[in-house]
DNA sequence: TGGTTGACTAAGT
DNA sequence: CACTTAGCCAACC
């Protein structure tokens, strides 16, 4: 792998992928296991092109675990079933009990 | 080359 | 407690 040829896109990819079943993480969390703190709002973006991506993106959220990113999937509660399929407890496309299935790379890996 | 965009976040009102 | 403002930075046009 040459991640410096890789675009800040494919480093995002390539954690998002790493993110256990039944858990998830945020947008900043990711940006700071790349070195890039600042850039959530990159790694939001980059999660645009995360469809054609075998990239679980419905593990990412915001720092509140408020599924702000549903709006990119097909339907209006996908993203949502998607959780629940692994576990994860969703009201209202807010995480319920977000502290326990918690995933930071930086902490994890 | 430069300006716009955005699935963020923290701080302020 | 809910909404607004401002800083942030890589990709895209």
């Amino acid at each position: 792998m040459k991640p410096e040829t890789e675009s800040f896109f494919e480093r995002v990819y390539e954690v998002a992928r790493l993110i256990p079943y039944g858990r998830v993480t945020s947008y900043g969390a990711i940006a700071k296991y790349l070195g890039a703190a600042r850039s959530a709002r990159i790694v939001g973006y980059a999660m645009n092109g995360s469809s054609d991506k075998d990239v679980p993106a419905h593990r990412v959220v915001n720092r509140k675990g408020l599924l702000t990113g549903k709006h990119h999937f097909e339907g209006t509660n996908l993203m949502q079933q998607l959780l629940e399929n692994e576990g994860v407890e969703v009201v209202d496309n807010q995480i319920q009990n977000l502290e326990s299935i918690y995933w930071e790379p930086s902490k994890e890996l």
